[in-house]
DNA sequence: CCTGATAGTTTTAGGGCGTAAAGAGATGTC
DNA sequence: GACATCTCTTTACGCCCTAAAACTATCAGG
């Protein structure tokens, strides 16, 4: 019988994360003083994982970076686990909290996605992070708010606009494990990311022949060239996946489009059959 | 030094996942018949993943209930890693292939969703596989095939279609994982699915008192009650999260019928400054 | 029938991991 | 100086994946 985390352990893991606001409180008493913070721990932490992923990291691993065992981290953590969490939070922080309305929401969406996007690439890490339970940091509910409140500007109701949300996100974490995911395979075969399809393909071809005819329309999506398509306004992040992520930013902020234009006629939900 | 998997491996794993067309070798010689067989293994990996989740899935486990030792299972597959791409492409062969496309497009690609969704729900721990690596099975390209063959109906060109058909697996995707994240801590507390983000939002203000000044946007979006909205269409999987999910592909369909709108007016990129 | 090769399975072992428990050493208060 | 307290290390347990060796059941050829 596996004992879960109860109330209290989310107690005391919420107030880790939180801890900035509330722990001013002074060190006093005998003991000597912490060689260690919780603030280095996750950064040595975040630099085994962008070095070296998630796989690679463990405690004793991030304590020998620090120039300690690895169970001296638990003095300042409670767990791995709580670790893992307050790295995630501090990777979301590197995002900006503001974004300028003036050019409308639009374009803000845009910057945001493509911002966000830009730091799940730099810490690969964050796309294996919290598959089991949510984080819940003041980083995360910030980029949260941030979407938010661009979203506001676009009238629609809160009902909507937690589907919106939730649409948003999801597509951009989505769309940046699928880079990371090509990725991976390259590194080590020094296959430049462009050609990553193709060899796949080739290896495909060989050990599923007829491969083509079974999936023809995954065949023929992916044998079309590309159409040039220079979007100036979404494209500066291109490569293997970019256009797809640039063109299904742009078909979701069409649907946001069209979404407005309906309520604005006074028929809030979607009335197509 | 890691030493990763080459291109040797990838071919040794890829054939495993292609077996069925490949390997009706008929099997002579001495030795003792196979008491076990990778499909057998495969289900009950998936019997222990689905029951007890992904943390708790080893080979050892998954022996003991083969009445095995967890070595056994060596001879069949190569490794842990490998069975679980196995695990992943065998849960993914329970969504059908073919979708009627009398209603439409949309209707299917509603149905789409929903299946999907549905598939990640019942096997949670497929979101957690595949986060470092393609898998490339056959039945991962059949969902990709059933959706590319709805969206063909739109006569969107291949480059738009790749956008869109990653924006909708990745949507559906992260939605699922919103709500196995959800479900995760209620399973233990005891807390209704409903009452969860009431009893987070209780234990962040008391953790970080002023969270509602701190994040207005968010207070606010999740203040607003729900509003009614019985889309009988896309209704019938509502629960927690899922009226953004139903309100998340409905922006989404909108979007590609924008897209297919401006298409048709002989604009094909997206002009809007 | 016997022998030897072969292949399924178990045992053993090695190097990881997270972390509980106990000890060592430093630092402050009294 | 004595002692409480705090950081940090050591040791240890149980789990993990899996390489290698040992065991065992089966079949082919003599």
């Amino acid at each position: 019988m596996v004992v879960y985390a109860g109330q209290g352990d989310a107690r005391r893991s919420m107030a880790l994360l939180w801890r900035a606001e509330a722990q001013a409180e002074k060190r006093t008493g005998p003991g000597p003083k912490p060689g260690l913070s919780v603030d280095a721990i996750v950064d040595a932490a975040i630099a085994v994982a962008d070095a070296e992923g998630m796989a690679a990291l463990s405690m004793r691993r991030v304590g020998e970076r620090l120039g300690r065992s690895g169970m001296a981290l638990y003095t300042y953590v409670p767990s791995k686990s709580e670790l893992v969490d307050l790295m995630y939070d501090r990777a979301l922080a590197e995002l900006p909290a503001e974004h300028d309305l003036r050019g409308g929401w639009r374009t803000a969406v845009t910057a945001w996605a493509e911002q966000t996007r830009a730091c799940y690439l730099r810490h690969p890490w964050v796309l294996q992070v919290s598959q089991a339970r949510p984080v819940l940091g003041p980083n995360e509910f910030a980029v949260i708010e941030t979407l938010v409140r661009i979203l506001r500007e676009t009238g629609l109701e809160a009902g909507i606009l937690r589907g919106v949300v939730a649409l948003l996100a999801d597509f951009v974490r989505g769309a940046a494990r699928t880079v990371a995911e090509s990725r991976q395979a390259p590194a080590e075969t020094g296959v430049p990311d462009e050609e990553w399809w193709h060899a796949r393909a080739a290896l495909l071809e060989e050990v599923a022949p007829g491969f083509a005819g079974r999936y023809p329309s995954v065949t023929w999506l992916e044998t079309q060239a590309v159409t040039p398509r220079r979007d100036e306004s979404v494209g500066h992040l291109e490569g293997i996946a970019g256009p797809a992520f640039t063109t299904g930013l742009a078909v979701l902020l069409d649907g946001i489009e069209a979404t407005m234009a309906r309520a604005a006629h006074g028929d809030p939900a979607r009335s197509r059959s």
